[in-house]
DNA sequence: TCAACTGGATTGTCAGACATTCTTGACAAT
DNA sequence: ATTGTCAAGAATGTCTGACAATCCAGTTGA
């Protein structure tokens, strides 16, 4: 069977290739948060111009990934406790709306997806070699069901906030016990959506994201 | 009495007075969605070089206020019926939430502000002279809402999307009889907020939404 | 009529330069 | 010992100018 052709021919500019490197190494603690970023120095080790660095650093300022200070220059912005607890917030809201969405309007080909990146994130679970399978599984199965919201705003919102709930899944996960916790839910989660019920998924998506506070409150504050 | 001193020196660096410039010019309509946008002619009339001038263009791009295509250059992206709907959804959601967080934790210096800008619009109405003094009044109004709701994630988010829901509103408010009707809503959100309400809150900042979009959806598909 | 081509307009990108501002360490004053 | 002043060095803010790559429209030729 041949898979859907992606037909898009993305010939990537350069300042859209130093973002996605930036903010891979950001997202991967590369850079630690407080820590400040110089230009001479991106330049060297991307090889770019400082104009095209410069460029790439105003898209991620306003990705929140980066803060600009005048005449300090960039550095990974501190995630304040408070801060992570409004981003659950704006996910409890958001993310309970776009399962309830997706519920209805998912199509079998990605409710198929959905299942896969459920069982991936079962087998990061059982074989929890790596914290960061962890993440990056959880973060894909929430993706997929951005992807089906049928609301691009919401889809947009949540994707800007995902390098901070990485950031924060990563802490999380490490805890004993909640990885296996979080499959749990997000089990119900998906099986909300595969039976379509809006309402039973957006409960469940919402609780998912309380609990997942909660953790990652304990963990912030250890 | 001596008012509030802000201490904050804010000197502004040249991008970001060009994209508060560019942000105002789109939004009051001075280029069309659809026309493209030259960087030589910018940078001209501008006053500003090159590469000043694109850092600019990157963060209106964050803003989702332009779309840069590549080797196409800037322009005003165009708003669908259907890119509207998914603004009014999301809005439902997060100024009622909003309204609901702000009817709990106001302060009295900024519920008097609220009120004083609901009179301003009041006053807007009854004149209704200008169709931009409605939309920056109601900006106004729900600026102070988001504010004060205590979640600078819904406020940013929230922000991010008023270039256009501005300009919807212009497009609803010129429908005879919409600002009367928006502004008994208003009122609604007001009251419930000075009573500290948040159920009602939430519930009046929903309607309104609905109704605006009930609005926009007629003036928009005319 | 339609395909191919060509020239002008526009964007993408870089190098280099200089003024401005911040940081830091040393030194003097209280 | 703490505070204040100052100078050197580092980093950012900004511009100019240049050239390659790309797109677009009008022209040419079949």
């Amino acid at each position: 069977m041949i898979a859907k052709m992606d037909l898009r021919i993305n010939r990537k500019t350069v300042p859209q290739e130093v973002v996605e490197k930036l903010r891979h190494a950001i997202l991967s603690g590369i850079y630690m948060p407080g820590s400040r970023l110089v230009e001479t120095d991106l330049c060297n080790s991307l090889g770019v111009s400082r104009p095209s660095l410069r460029e790439a650093l105003r898209s991620l300022q306003a990705e929140r990934l980066i803060e600009i200070v005048p005449n300090r220059g960039p550095q990974v912005p501190l995630l304040s406790w408070r801060d992570a607890e409004e981003i659950y917030e704006v996910r409890e809201l958001l993310e309970g709306e776009a399962a309830a969405r997706c519920a209805v309007t998912i199509q079998e080909e990605d409710l198929k997806a959905l299942g896969e990146s459920l069982e991936a994130f079962r087998r990061a679970v059982v074989s929890s070699n790596s914290a960061n399978e962890l993440v990056t599984t959880t973060s894909d199965f929430f993706a997929i069901i951005l992807r089906n919201c049928g609301n691009k705003i919401i889809e947009e919102t949540l994707t800007g906030l995902k390098a901070r709930v990485n950031f924060l899944r990563s802490r999380s996960m490490s805890l004993p016990g909640r990885a296996n916790k979080s499959f749990i839910e997000m089990k119900a989660i998906y099986a909300a959506i595969k039976i379509g019920n809006a309402k039973q998924a957006r409960k469940a998506a919402q609780e998912h994201v309380a609990k997942a506070r909660d953790a990652a409150k304990s963990a912030f504050l250890r």
